[in-house]
Formats: C-alpha cells, sequence, structure tokens
DNA sequence: TTGGCTGCAAATCCTTTGCAGCCGT
DNA sequence: ACGGCTGCAAAGGATTTGCAGCCAA
C-alpha cells in the first residue's frame, strides 16, 4: 500500500473540481479553474499574493477577492490545504499531489519541509479514540533550530 | 520524573518575570503584573478581550494596546503560550501551570481537550533530529468529531 | 533624570462583503 | 433567462503604531 496518491492530471482535477461544484451549486469558470491549476502546478506553498502574482505572470485577470473565495471553495472541497505557519503568511497546498504530511518549519531560515510518520498517525487516532472522537484533520508543526552553522534547511 | 512542574506561586511568577524583564531592559509595572495574573488565576484558555474583560472585572484598568504588547512580552519571556486554534480567537494560556501538553479541539462543540503522550514527544524530536535540527516548540492539534449523539466534550 | 511604559486614536494588514453587471448552464 | 460569479471598492476585525505625558529605576 503506497501512502503516495498518483500524480493527478489537470483532466482529473477539472473532473473532481466540476463535480464538486456540480453537487454544491457552484459554477465552473475559468477564473477558478486558472486558480487551481496554478496551485497544482507549484510545488511549494502559495500565499494569496504569491498567486495573484504568478496570475498577473502569466497574463490571467483575476481579483483578490475572486483569489479568496475560490481558495475557501478549494479547501471545502478537498482540492486544497490551508496552513497557518507562525511567522509565515496564510498560505495553501494542492491537497491531492501526494499522500498526507506534515511540517518542519525551521526558525532559522524559515524553510519548510514535510514529513510524514506511520507510528504518529497511529497515535494520534488513538489518542483521539480514548477521547470517542474520530479524526477530522488535525495540524502539526514542528519548529526547530539548526545545530549547525550552515543550516541543513538552507542547502537540502 | 514528573511531567507535571509544581504549581507556581505568584511571588515566582513575579521573580521570574522580573529577571526576565531585567536581563531585557524592561520595567515592571502594575498592568504587567497584572495581565500575567490574570493568566494564571484562570484555568482557561484566554483572548485579548477575556482578559478585558476579567480586568474591567477586577477594576484594574488596562488598555487593550498594553493587553497586546504584554502578551508578547510573556510569549517571548516563556511565561505564556499563544495558541491559534481553527475556528477560534487567538487565545493564551499560562506556560508554566503543568507540564508540556497539546490540544483536541472538538469540531462538534468547539471544546479544547489537552492531551500528552510521551511516544508522540520522543518521535517528534527523532523526526526533527533526522533533519539537522533542535525542536524549539511545535504546535499539535487534533480536530475531532464525536462519535456519538451528545458529545462527550460537551459534558465531560 | 531618563528611557521605557501607557492610553488613545489613527493606521495597517488581511480578509470579507455589498453591489452592479457578466456569464455558465 | 436565472442564479451564481466577478471585480471593485468599501467595510470589518484584529493587531500595531505614533505620540504626548507618566512612571519605574
Amino acid at each position: 500500500m503506497n501512502r503516495f496518491a498518483s500524480k493527478i492530471s489537470n483532466d482529473d482535477l477539472e473532473t473532481r473540481f466540476k463535480e464538486y461544484l456540480y453537487t454544491h451549486n457552484g459554477k465552473f469558470t475559468s477564473e477558478r479553474m486558472a486558480i487551481l491549476k496554478l496551485l497544482y502546478e507549484d510545488d511549494e506553498h502559495l500565499s494569496v499574493d504569491d498567486i495573484l502574482d504568478l496570475a498577473r505572470q502569466k497574463e490571467i485577470p483575476v481579483s483578490r477577492a475572486t483569489v479568496y473565495r475560490t481558495l475557501d471553495l478549494l479547501v471545502q472541497s478537498g482540492l486544497a490545504k490551508k496552513h497557518q505557519f507562525e511567522g509565515h503568511e496564510t498560505v495553501f497546498e494542492a491537497a491531492l499531489k501526494e499522500g498526507h504530511h506534515d511540517h518542519i518549519v525551521c526558525v532559522d531560515c524559515n524553510k519548510i519541509t514535510e514529513f510524514f510518520n506511520d507510528d504518529l498517525e497511529r497515535i494520534q487516532n488513538d489518542i483521539l479514540a480514548k477521547h470517542g472522537l474520530v479524526m477530522v484533520k488535525h495540524t502539526h508543526q514542528l519548529y526547530g533550530k539548526c545545530t549547525v552553522n550552515n543550516c541543513p534547511n538552507r542547502t537540502s
């Protein structure tokens, strides 16, 4: 069993998004699809401003309000994830690119690294179960400091 | 070895705070101490408005700006922790009351519960070490949904 | 005395919203 | 054609900041 979902094509994305929109009384527009694509074309965590910049670069006209509104939709539909790392602006990430992961934030260089650990996931579920709940989601960030002068996150 | 620190007295608090202020060119004022005390008198997670309300109730005059400025100081000094749970306003918590813990947020009733797990802590350190970092801090929240109609968090 | 505090109000930053016209269905 | 979108600009909410007077050290 591979925890990584297979890479998703633009067609798949579009199909999924249309499905969601159809079942939620929403309309499929060029602006919405453009934002979704930008998110999946990029491997980074994008802020609202990043998305606006990218759109401008590609000469895709879209307003800030629409970016906000669309990102909300994408998060609700499960196509995007929203992260608020301390000391960072709010960022969004493609949700279907690969399997679940959490984040390490280097407090020296601010770089964000991803990690995944089976045991961690299992324990979290156990803890919630003991409290009579089932996991909806979790947020888990490790803030670390370099042990050497040249921050490994900076060069890795 | 007990993971819970012993309860801290107001005198201890004051001493610690003064130490921090002294080494950071800060002044010990009645407003600052009042806010620190409010935080440690209360077992809840307090928002800025909560603190302002409590101060008003006790007829301790303090402005919103000072509350913000003081909370920053307290967080920097390690006397307070700041939490931003999704769907909640930003809240602050006394840091020296008991040992480290993380939080469960019930998405049904919004109640916040605390948890601690040794394995979880150990694994997190291991993960960071593998990346060449040492833990500065971490944020870890589990968002759960009730498995029964009457939310156990609501009544517990 | 001096530099750091405080309160106040204004300023900022991020995000949301009302509205008029546009467009997917 | 209808109802949901979009852009714009204004509104909102949370937090920060400039400033004049105050106060701890």
